[in-house]
DNA sequence: CCAATATTTTTGGCATACCAAATACCAGAA
DNA sequence: TTCTGGTATTTGGTATGCCAAAAATATTGG
């Protein structure tokens, strides 16, 4: 076998343990490859184009500069997130939700949300709650949101996640991630809506009330009913969203 | 279609072509593989062990006869679920959960359950909800669930299963499937246990009656308290279990 | 010209080989 | 014996090649 290679060496110092930092680590192709693909679906508007979007993976080896090894690995994990679809010796197809699934999902949201909620309203620093106010401090009555509703849907999607945030559950911060990443490709068609964006920011400051009143069942409540709002908005008037 | 393959009769050679009966779509091995490891992994009590769990690819695929491709996609799968988590260089090792994990986790479940329940309240038919009962038919007063724990724990666990079903929401199914794999680990040590065990009968019982009687709000909250209390016990007793 | 069929191409599934990093192991020096 | 340096081994990461099924395309017979 050959030598190896020496790894430093050096003479006579004695430079002993200064500023050793951890190297990089450094991710694999593989997870390189599952976040690269990642944000692209994320990207896509898969509901616009008629015939479902495919992936192919010598395609995408080519595209990202690896093998197929590390592509079919990450095509695995999106599978198992539920973002693509892979069919036999007929190709991986970029899945598509469903209206119904969509609304299952906001319900799914809703639940863990109110739990959120709940916890927040017995764990929670005053100052931390307090502090969601500043996701609409850009809104007010000389600023409605119906009138900036794009910037307002960041704004919401961002209160959102912070509220979870403050429960300090890992668990239900991971799985309501999952769910919007899931539903956001609605987002600017459903949740930015006017019509609806008009009630929003009423009932996002109610929850706060209710946070900052250690009220548990009222800010549950209220964290429940308002996402449930969105649920039954999405199955009244999302139909023209589907095939 | 025509005949796409030849059954090819050549009048000399009799023999070959029977017996080669179509096979079915019949599963990849990337799918066998982690069907295979993953009921390996929820088989173990990875909790018993002092030192952590390790899986070696080789061997694995040496184990069930197929290469280390398809072992190393099952392992990525596994490794989105949670299960296991492979550090580069070093190993695969089996992800043992903190107590403040579980905790967390049933956190999540009661959440998820809690809306099941109000949904069931709106949507499910009465003589489905009766037939929860039948889970516990066989334990009364003549026949004490404390007194057949391993017993009970099977029709604690089937019954929470079916009452989620019963919401008809795959999503919120899919979920609490997921979480009850990664703490039905603790389940003999925990929700089987004794004291426990002594109360749990009766308020399940008490949510089928709030499920019976269409009260949304009683059956969200008695489920959501039911599963609270678990996570309550666990936080409260379960420290012995975790290292 | 059309339809049935044969052929080529495409595509995911799988096996294998090699690499580099991390570790285990061992011989030799003090 | 113990410590040290280095070699061999282990282990996950990646690239490649081939296979079979299915689709696409070409071909042929009427």
């Amino acid at each position: 076998m050959p030598a190896p290679k020496q790894t430093k060496a050096p003479p006579v110092m004695a430079d002993a343990d200064i500023a050793i930092v951890r190297i990089a680590p450094e991710t694999s192709f593989k997870n390189k490859a599952y976040e690269a693909l990642k944000e692209a679906i994320l990207k896509m508007d898969i509901y616009a184009t008629p015939e479902q979007v495919m992936l192919d993976e010598r395609a995408l080896s080519e595209r990202l500069g690896v093998s197929r090894t590390p592509i079919r690995e990450a095509i695995a994990m999106l599978e198992q997130d539920g973002f693509v679809k892979t069919v036999p010796r007929r190709g991986i197809v970029v899945v598509r939700r469903t209206k119904t699934e969509i609304v299952d999902m906001i319900r799914a949201w809703a639940a863990l949300e109110s739990m959120a909620a709940r916890l927040i309203t017995t764990t929670a620093r005053k100052k931390d709650i307090t502090a969601l106010r500043d996701f609409f401090k850009d809104f007010g009555k000389d600023r409605l949101p119906q009138d900036h509703v794009e910037e307002y849907s960041k704004a919401n999607i961002a209160f959102h996640q912070a509220l979870i945030s403050l429960s300090e559950s890992p668990v239900l911060v991971d799985m309501t991630n999952d769910i919007l990443l899931h539903v956001r490709g609605y987002r600017q068609l459903t949740i930015g809506r006017k019509d609806r964006t008009a009630t929003s920011l009423p009932e996002h400051l109610a929850i706060i009330e209710a946070l900052e009143a250690r009220d548990t069942e009222l800010a549950e409540k209220r964290a429940r009913d308002h996402t449930l709002g969105l649920a039954a908005y999405v199955e009244a008037h999302g139909q023209e969203l589907f095939s």
